[in-house]
RNA sequence: GGCGGGUUGGCGGAGAGGUUACGCAGCGGAUUGCAAAUCCGUGAAGACCGGUUCGAUUCCGGUACCCGCCUCCA
């Protein structure tokens, strides 16, 4: 059995991972709020997440893993986009559940076991705040139901700051009626306009972070392996579901491993829309880089790390993964991975150590373990192949720029040198780049995409070509 | 103000108290009409100041700069 160690934010610690029931081992991932496309940062903890689930089940087997992530879609800013559209709340969270799922595929990332919607567990939610009440955790308040935080020692544990501390930073949101500025909603009223279910607090709808503690309880049950997200959660979304859940459920241990991300910069600086540098999954997608290509540059940065974002880095990767494609295309996969890789990859997800080790397996010509290898951190998938096969799949482009090579080939052949070079750099402008086989025919490629309109360029510059070489 | 992350060769990015990370780019060579591709080889580092040590890029302290959280943004 493969030792799986994972740095713990609980502990600050580097530890065995030890599952509760290595016949069923459980992760939670806290999932999106639905009310946009998911941004280049969302993917992260995805595509982390998806390494670690297919670590564990190559070591546990493939059955032996429940991995659930949320959908959060009850929230006020989903309420605010369908007032400032005028569309329906459920209008917007359908769309962006289907964007989401989309987008995650595009990158390789397995869809989880469960994907629960928060407004599907609304009844255990008020279930759990009615036990938070009895047990005296919690406190009905103007229609609201706050959580006490005092009541918690624990409260402050997970992220390391001590209630005192952050009343002393002050700015936590002042409500008369709360007892401890640090109190956190756990249910609020409803106006007409406003989304709401019945409870015994009258109607309303929940706060941000009891979803998460309802359905992980539900799904996975009070105990459970491992909960992650990034690290921005670490304060005050996980601390809160860590003071919900274990009040609700003193005789279990909620979490035993929490997983943090750090966070995404893009270009050396906070992705923002203030600095113009904010993007999508999707629009960089639509820009024509490859879902592949975006999982590999985030797998190449630790996930402890904080990860920049670059076109330098896109590029790179771009390369590497062509020849990776290129050196197993046809070939069957071997039977088992690197143990190499594998190593790596219990050793606290170390992606970056095992994308070393698949270099080393390319290098060594080793073709079906680097696929094998590769495929336990989602490269080279069966379906990734089509973008790094560097061909339009249209056909009559296939078939012009194939006549244009034969007139190279042909120029070459009379030793008509000058001319021959000229077509080329015309072809390769044109993103065509020729080259010669030894004695055979001409062979081409086409350079990497750069942009979505990529295809149509090349039509434009062919005709150009064409008229000028074709009679 | 409190808490946390980062600073490594041209670029990206790891591990390890003393031995080549690795990749991309570069350079040299082979091959080639020239390119492209491929193959072989190769130089290059550890923000700054102290301390511990026989020895530190790796441990400790401090400084500088960058970034994040404390504002229901992963």
């Amino acid at each position: 059995m493969v030792e799986i160690r994972l740095t713990n934010t609980r502990t600050r610690k580097k530890e065995v991972f030890e599952p509760l029931d290595p016949r069923n081992v459980r992760l939670y991932l806290c999932g999106p709020t639905v009310y946009d496309r998911a941004h280049l940062g969302n993917a992260r903890p995805v595509l982390v997440f998806d390494v670690l689930v297919r670590l564990l089940r190559h070591v546990y087997g493939a059955d032996h893993v429940t991995y659930v992530r949320n959908f959060t879609d009850v929230d006020d800013k989903i309420n605010a986009r369908a007032a400032a559209t005028g569309r329906t709340i459920r209008e917007i969270t359908e769309e962006t559940v289907a964007w989401y799922h989309q987008d995650m595929d595009a990158l390789g990332a397995a869809r989880p076991d469960h994907e629960p919607r928060a407004t599907e567990y609304i009844v255990q939610m008020v279930a759990m705040i009615e036990t938070l009440i009895a047990n005296g955790n919690a406190y009905e308040a103007e229609g609201h139901v706050l959580f006490d935080v005092r009541s918690f020692p624990e409260y402050g544990r997970l992220s390391g700051r001590s209630v005192d501390d952050m009343i002393a930073g002050a700015r936590v949101e002042v409500a008369p009626f709360k007892r401890d500025p640090m109190d956190f909603v756990l249910w609020k009223p409803s106006d007409a306009d406003q989304p709401g279910w019945d409870s015994p607090w009258g109607r309303g709808r929940p706060g941000w972070h009891i979803e998460c503690s309802a359905m992980s309880a539900a799904l996975l049950g009070p105990s459970f392996d491992i909960h992650g997200g990034g690290i921005d959660l670490q304060f005050p979304h996980h601390e809160n579901e860590v003071a919900q859940s274990c009040c609700a459920h003193p005789e279990a241990g909620f979490a035993n491993v929490w997983l943090h991300n750090e966070m995404l910069q893009v270009e050396g600086k906070k992705m923002s829309k203030s600095l113009g540098n904010f993007f999508t999954v999707r629009d960089l997608l639509d820009k024509g880089v490859p879902g592949e290509v975006i999982r590999f540059v985030m797998l190449r940065t630790h996930y402890r790390k904080p990860m920049d974002w670059t076109e330098a880095k896109a590029n790179e990767a771009q390369t590497i993964l062509s020849n990776w494609h290129e050196m197993v295309v046809g070939i069957e996969p071997a039977t088992k991975p690197a143990k190499e890789v594998v190593s790596a990859l219990a050793d606290d997800l170390n992606t970056s150590v095992a994308i070393a080790a698949l270099h080393e397996l390319a290098k060594a010509g080793d073709a079906p373990r680097l696929l094998t290898s590769a495929r336990l951190l989602g490269l080279l998938l069966p379906g990734d192949y089509g973008w790094a096969a560097k061909r339009p799949s249209d056909e009559e482009i296939l078939s012009r720029v194939k006549r244009l090579a034969e007139v190279w080939f042909g120029l070459r052949a009379v030793k008509d040198y000058q001319a021959a070079d000229r077509l080329r750099e015309q072809l390769l402008d044109a993103s065509v780049q020729l080259s010669a086989g030894r004695d055979g025919p001409a062979r081409f490629d086409f350079l990497t995409p750069t942009s979505s309109d990529w295809a149509k360029e090349i039509v434009v510059k062919l005709d150009a070509i064409e008229s000028r070489w074709l009679l």
